[in-house]
DNA sequence: TGAACATATGAATAAATGCTCATATGTTGA
DNA sequence: TCAACATATGAGCATTTATTCATATGTTCA
């Protein structure tokens, strides 16, 4: 398997977006089902401000998408990639 | 499904050692067969210091493994886990 | 329209990290 | 044993980056 140093530079980016563990944490509270920026923060005991710059990130990689309802924007994961990526992670880091 | 912060600290820490893009391609450069330190050197055009040290880090993380023959050190894989992994992730980039 | 609320964003700072340079450690063969 | 080679390692530097603080933008409802 031969890979353009540019998809590879590619790859290692969007490791680096999961390699954060406030952004798995955001990720992973956003498995079960979308949450708003104020409730995220809640959970993860972080500041508003700190979730929505994360938040930009995950979303700028593509890796979560979201909606407006009200004042309110309820964030979700984008696709099933993430939900395997992340598994095939917890493989290697749970044995 | 349910994490402690623990698992999920971990992970980052695990995404955090592919999210370079020297490492990724070193861990690339090692998907067909192993190779000493001075040939992944001088196939990536990095410095035989530079792999050293990040070598170090793919080994602390498990993610190679290495083997004595003479006076060179060759390296490889650890398991299966690092082309899933990275498979997952060439998955998303290369849509 | 204007408070009140929810979220986004820019600048500044502190911490993490990859590379280089110099040097140490380990191995072989003469 | 010692020179030559292969690799490892520590310190220093430069860059990246996550967080905070202050403030801007956007939305609702009275």
């Amino acid at each position: 398997m031969i890979k353009d140093d540019n998809i590879l530079y590619d790859l290692a980016e969007l490791f680096k977006v999961f390699g954060d563990s406030t952004r798995i944490r955001i990720l992973f509270s956003l498995f079960e089902e979308e949450r708003c920026v104020s409730d995220i923060a809640q959970t993860l005991s972080l500041t508003q401000s700190a979730v929505s710059h994360q938040l930009k990130i995950l979303k700028q990689s593509k890796l979560i998408r979201s909606r407006r309802d009200g004042k309110q924007i309820y964030y979700s994961l984008a696709d099933d990639h993430v939900r395997s990526i992340i598994g095939q992670g917890l493989e290697h880091v749970e044995e």
